[in-house]
RNA sequence: GCGCCUGUAGCUCAGCAGGAUAGAGCAACGGCCUUCUAAGCCGUAGGUCCCGGGUUCGAAUCCCUGCAGGCGCGCCA
């Protein structure tokens, strides 16, 4: 039952507005005291040649309201209206108790593919805090888009072509030992680059050994491209620890070199559709004069492929493997100039799909002490960050329940969602500053916080043997706590459609925060346990349906719900 | 210089397809565990919604001008 709805189908007659259009104007007061639902009637003057406290008075008088309705009060220009709260608890409750875990999902993706750019780390370089955002923000979206019915496609588009891999060899020759680098993994690479460039400042020929290094990965030569092979199954093999720890899956890997052969056929359309024009040596596109963008740079004065080339027949071929609906980009918005130029030139090339393209940019992540730079090694490993909040967590457990089995997994779980609730809790456009104390605050608006009050409702569930099958008469629950509960489980598939929609993950954060606070309001005004049966079991029922929705939107964040902490 | 983004409580952020007294969390202070997990709950204090114009019955929200900060602007990715 949609009550917009039929409020909304209920005031047409008399406001003579069609009932859609009152449906979208219908609004949710400030304050439950207030009503369920607003009409605010200020629009409706102009055409009812009235005072908008007169067409509320008006409306209210000549409506037949549907039975739900319980009361309707004009005041003010608003006419408010009063849901039966045993009906709104009912129609709240019933969905989540049928459908379980799907509640909230859908069909509307209807098996389209979407493509989804995240993490895409650089080998040989570290898996810093840096790449939390870009990690978790597109996993979270994965889970969101498979929920409404699409099919995501996970892509870490791996940094693992260019120049760097020439002077790593280099390096590597000069100064290192397999037998370090087996242990070191990327730290001992990273050791051996950074003596690359301070040698190199003092020979240059270092450099043209690099480049030639790199030429000899480009044409194949065995030695060459079996280092080049090791340097990216170590790091791939270093950074699966972390997605272990995160969860985090993908479904391709084709980074940089997999495009290598595949950037010659848009170079020639270019050429062929007049497109690429010379620049100084280059071969650039230029935009028309009302995109005001600087040309897109697709060759070098060298003929060698650009970043936006590279992408640019990543797009292609995302297409032909995928026929997505939607390719997303989880990449900071430094990149925006790029990936508008990039979507640009698609579009030029005539292919309608150029739209379906979205840049989802965030901010930048830096530390208190200056932005991050893997040179001056201020460099924070995420896999520092992870296991650091992992013992932190077991710390805690330690102290508040010794005697939990399975403890380390918890730990894991709970220490692991902090960091990643805390990373999608502000909108993604907004910078992050890196602080330890809050990255590692477990308390108010935190994943701990939220993973905890689901604890606690499984914890009552199992105590009181709750079943499921049990009737439950929603007139029990009608205070004003278990209402707010249930109005916030009502709104969850909009939050959802809606943290799609817009490619935030954040609407879920929060609206998570929102019903685990709404739900300890509850657990704290209300006995549940020990009460007469019949308010005991309705009690539990709102307590399953919290506990069930709560654990979904941590689902879709990509965060564990622990049945105990 | 030009373009994009951000500016709301001491700090971190919601709210911004305009609506009724601007909300949370952290930090501070004061309460609540001999009954359901205190990683919790309640209360107190804290705001020129960056400044100035405009549109509107109504602006934190939309438009314009400024200011401050971030990012970007050809052969890196």
């Amino acid at each position: 039952m949609d009550f917009r709805t039929e409020i909304a189908a209920a005031l047409s007659a008399s406001a003579k507005t069609p009932a859609a259009e009152l449906c979208a104007m219908l609004e949710t007061p400030p304050n439950p005291e207030m009503g369920d639902y607003a009409l605010p009637c200020f629009k409706l003057a102009k055409s009812m040649k009235k005072a908008p406290s007169a067409i509320a008075a008006q409306l209210k008088s000549e409506s037949v309201f549907p039975g739900f309705v319980s009361r309707a009060e004009a005041a003010g220009g608003y006419l408010n209206f009063f849901i039966d709260r045993a009906v709104f608890v009912r129609e709240a409750l019933l969905p989540v108790l049928a459908l379980g875990a799907s509640f909230g999902s859908s069909n509307e993706g209807n098996g389209r593919a979407v493509c989804i750019d995240y993490s895409s780390i650089n080998i040989a370089k570290p898996f810093h805090i840096g790449h939390l955002s870009s990690t978790v923000i597109g996993h979270a979206l994965y889970n969101i888009f498979n929920f409404l019915g699409y099919k995501a496609v996970g892509i870490n588009h791996l940094g693992d072509w260019g120049t760097q891999f020439g002077k790593l060899i280099v390096a590597f020759r000069r100064w290192g030992s397999k037998e370090e680098i087996e242990n070191g993994g990327v730290r001992a690479m990273l050791e051996i680059y950074a003596r690359f460039h301070d040698e190199a400042e003092q020979d240059d020929s270092l450099n043209d050994e690099a480049r030639a290094a790199f030429k000899a990965i480009e044409d194949g030569d065995p030695d060459a491209l079996a280092l080049f092979d090791w340097f990216r199954a170590l790091t791939l093999k270093e950074v699966q620890r972390v997605y272990d720890l995160l969860g985090v899956t993908f479904d391709s890997y084709a980074g940089e070199s997999f495009y290598n052969d595949k950037m010659q056929p848009v170079v020639d359309e270019l050429l062929e559709k007049g497109l690429l024009e010379l620049d100084d040596g280059a071969s650039v596109v230029r935009f028309p004069e009302e995109d005001n963008m600087p040309p897109c740079l697709i060759l070098r004065s060298d003929g060698a492929t650009l970043y936006a080339t590279r992408d640019i027949a990543a797009a292609f071929y995302r297409k032909a493997a995928y026929d997505f609906a939607k390719s997303l980009y989880v990449v900071a918005y430094q990149q925006n100039l790029h990936f508008r130029q990039v979507f640009r030139v698609i579009e030029l090339m005539g292919r309608p799909w150029a739209k379906d393209l979205v840049h989802v940019a965030f901010g930048m992540v830096s530390t208190a002490d200056g932005t991050l730079s893997t040179r001056k090694g201020k460099v924070v490993f995420l896999e520092d960050v992870l296991k650091e909040s992992i013992e932190k967590t077991r710390a805690i457990m330690m102290e508040k329940s010794p005697d939990l089995a399975g403890m380390d997994r918890i730990a894991k779980e709970v220490g692991v969602g902090a960091l990643v609730f805390s990373t999608l809790s502000a909108a993604r456009i907004k910078d992050i500053v890196f602080d330890w104390d809050r990255a590692l605050n477990f308390e108010g608006e935190t994943g701990p916080y939220c993973q905890y009050t689901h604890a606690r409702c499984c914890s009552l569930l199992a105590r009181a043997e709750y079943d499921p099958a049990a009737e439950v008469d929603y007139s029990l629950i009608t205070d004003p706590e278990s209402v707010e509960v249930a109005r916030l489980l009502h709104a969850f598939p909009a939050a959802v459609k809606a943290a799609c929609e817009k490619y935030e993950p954040f609407i879920i954060t929060r609206f998570v925060v929102d019903l685990a606070q709404a739900f300890n309001r509850f657990y704290l005004a209300h006995r549940i346990l020990g009460e007469p049966r019949n308010v005991q079991n309705a009690r539990l029922a709102l307590t399953a349906c919290a506990r069930r929705v709560i654990a979904t939107g941590l689902t879709l964040l990509g965060i564990a719900a622990p049945e105990k902490m």
